[in-house]
This record gives structure tokens, C-alpha cells and sequence, in this order.
DNA sequence: TTTATTTAATGAACATAGTTTAGTATATAG
DNA sequence: CTATATACTAAACTATGTTCATTAAATAAA
């Protein structure tokens, strides 16, 4: 291996050592309580030396939402083994709720937060978030197409599936739903999407 | 008015002071360019005179929080004008995103922001946002009465129908609708509305 | 091998943040 | 006229993100 790829390689190593220190200490602490400072600590060296990896800390954030993103993207894969589309359907949405509570940081920095933002929107085209998107109206398609949900526009259903699913993590993961008993609330959200699961979906049968 | 008044009165005034500072500044510069320092100098006195009419930040956030439910509260009575349930229904949807998104910064201190969630805890009875949830409950109710509304258990279909909502605000809020181009979004929104409204209410004829 | 140059890392500093404390005026009470 | 309570603040403490001048180490040139 060249010298200069090892320097690259050793530019790479140093980035997921910061990221994987990162990560470990926002799952351990919460996000409002780890710095670039604590970062760097955790991996012993100093704070300036992250700025030679990552432009800032939004670009840190970025970095990780990737992560959650590929994820994210790999966890759903689960659902194309189902191949009744009814049931895909529902999967779908338990899948996809499932990341979200299970994984409530990496959701965060996906589909909440702002820190990411500013990244997302430098990028001509966002790829990463738009491959989740397309998985996303890939499969809407097929539920349409099978006969299982009313056909409309097709980004109309998808950001229709989408904020439903979004709104019920979202209110949880940001602790919306203390009006509910804690050992009330998984019926509360199930029961819900199988209200709107099966109003939406037209039941073949 | 006695003395022991006129001091309560005062600090009711300087309280709203501060308030109404904090909020403009917030409305101006965005939350994240706001700070206590900022907030002081808006209303010319030191920072530490801030402490004593506000514990902390969080406390100047949930008192803004309490002020947007008041706003949000009023401002939904709209819909009770409205006598027939499956119009009131697609109403009180409308009259819920269309306060999100015009109010975004209030709809993000009430419902994703976690500055005051510390203090929703703290409230042994979180009544203001209870108020709201109970309004919403009432009408769900009408809506499955009516028979505009599949009959499930109160606390599903209301949670369905604010997760909907909530989740559509969210995304447009928190700037996760980027791959939809502008003019398209609004259509995009109002569409997925009715596709789930219409689904989801067992549309009388 | 010695010297020059690039690279990696850092200490110290800057600006800003939330918050606390000790202290100073000012108004009220005795 | 003194004593006490009230309203306010300057200054400090801790912590943050970020930058910059400088040093140590690795590589290239002589």
C-alpha cells in the first residue's frame, strides 16, 4: 500500500474512531451532554485535533445520521420477505416504528434534530435520505398496485404512511405522551396503527 | 392596592417582560441564537436579574410552551362552529397544521422541543396540556359517535389522529420534506390529509 | 547522514453560554 | 434616623464550539 493511500486510510481510521467515540458517548450521556471536548477525551487526544477530521460538529452529527441511515435502510430490507402485500403493509409500519424506539438517538439525528441540517442541505442531492424515501414509495407502490391502499398520487401516500409513523415516534421519543400510563402506552400506539392501518388499507378479501 | 399587591403586580409585569423579550428575540433570530445574555440586554438589565423572576432557561421555555397552548387552545374553539362532524373533522385537522405551520416556533417549544420537558415532569398534573389533549378527545369522540369515525377506544383513535397531524408538522418544521420541491409540498400535505380523513372516517351518504 | 519540508497534533486563547454569589443601592418599617 | 427587606448587578465560575500559532514527528531531498 502506497504512502498515500495509507494516509488516507489513516485519515478513515481516525474519522470512525472519532465517530464511534461520539456515538458510544451521546448513547451513554444524552446529546445535550457530550462535547467536542468529551469527544476528544474519550479517545485521548485533544479537542483542536477533531477540527482536522470534521469541519464542525454539525458535520459529526451528519456523519452519524448516515450511520443511522444505513441502518435504518438495512433493518427494513426484512420486510421484502413478505410477500403478501397486506401484510408487508403492516410490517412496514412495525418495522419502521421498531428502529425508531429501539434506536431513539440515531431517529433523532435522522428525522428530528437540527443539528444535521444545515449538511443535509449543502448537498445538491441528498442521497442517503433519498434512498430511504424511494424504499419507502417502492413499496407504497406495490400496496397500491395490489389493491391493498386507495390509489392517489404516489408521494401523496408515501408522506402520508410516513407521517403517521413519524408522528407517533416523534411524540414519543420526545416525551409527548406522559399523559398516558407507561403500561398503557405500547397498546396505545399499536391499537393506532391498526385503526388508521386498516382504515387506510382497503382489505382485499 | 397594597403594597404587598403592587410588589406581586411588578413581578407579574416584569415576568411578561421578559417573555415577550425572549419570545420576539426567538421569533427573530431562531432558538438557537437566543440566549439569557440576549434576552437581558433586550430588556436592559443584567442577565442575573432574569434569575429572579425564572429559575433556569427551561423555566422561561415552558412558560413560552404555556403561552402557545393558550394560543393553540383559542384558536382551535374555530372549529366547534362547524355542526357537522365530518366537515368538523377535516376542520379540526386543518386548523391543527395550518397553527403548526404558522406558528412554527411555538408548535416546536409545545410539541418537539425538549427544553421544557423537564418542567411537563415536574407538574404532577400537567394541566394546560392535558386541557388540549381532553379537547381533542371530546370531538374524537363526536366524530365516532356520529359515526364519521371507525369506533376503537378513545385514547387510539385520538392518539391516531394527533399522530397524523403531528407527524406531517414535524417533518415540514424540522426540514425533513427537502426532496419534495417547494410548490409541490403544500399539495403534497393537503393531499395526504384527505387520503387518510377520507380512510380512515366512514364517510356517511 | 544531514537538512528541508510536509504532516499530525496540541496548548492556549477567543467568544459565547448558563448560572451563582457577594455586594450595592434603594425603598420600606420600626 | 436606624435597621431591614427588596431590586438589582458586577464579576466570577464552569463549560461550550472553534481558531491559530507552535511544536513534534515523519518523510523527502541533499
Amino acid at each position: 500500500m502506497g504512502i498515500a493511500e495509507r494516509r488516507e486510510a489513516g485519515k478513515k481510521r481516525m474519522q470512525s474512531l472519532i465517530l464511534g467515540a461520539a456515538m458510544k458517548l451521546f448513547l451513554e450521556k444524552g446529546f445535550d451532554n457530550v462535547s467536542i471536548r468529551r469527544i476528544a477525551e474519550k479517545i485521548e487526544y485533544s479537542p483542536a485535533t477533531i477540527y482536522l477530521y470534521y469541519k464542525d460538529k454539525s458535520d459529526i452529527l451528519f456523519a452519524l445520521q448516515a450511520m443511522g441511515f444505513e441502518k435504518f435502510y438495512t433493518e427494513q430490507q426484512a420486510i421484502l420477505s413478505e410477500k403478501d402485500m397486506w401484510k408487508r403493509l403492516r410490517k412496514h409500519a412495525k418495522v419502521y416504528l421498531s428502529f425508531a424506539l429501539k434506536n431513539p438517538e440515531y431517529y433523532d439525528l435522522m428525522f428530528i434534530m437540527r443539528g444535521p441540517v444545515k449538511k443535509m442541505k449543502e448537498k445538491k442531492e441528498w442521497e442517503i435520505g433519498r434512498r430511504s424515501y424511494e424504499f419507502l414509495k417502492k413499496n407504497v407502490k406495490e400496496y397500491m398496485d395490489t389493491g391493498y391502499l386507495k390509489k392517489t398520487n404516489l408521494d401523496v401516500a408515501a408522506f402520508a404512511f410516513w407521517s403517521l409513523t413519524h408522528g407517533i415516534a416523534s411524540l414519543v421519543i420526545r416525551d409527548r405522551c406522559i399523559m398516558f400510563p407507561d403500561n398503557h402506552l405500547n397498546a396505545i400506539i399499536e391499537g393506532s396503527l391498526d385503526f388508521v392501518m386498516e382504515s387506510i388499507a382497503k382489505k382485499k378479501q
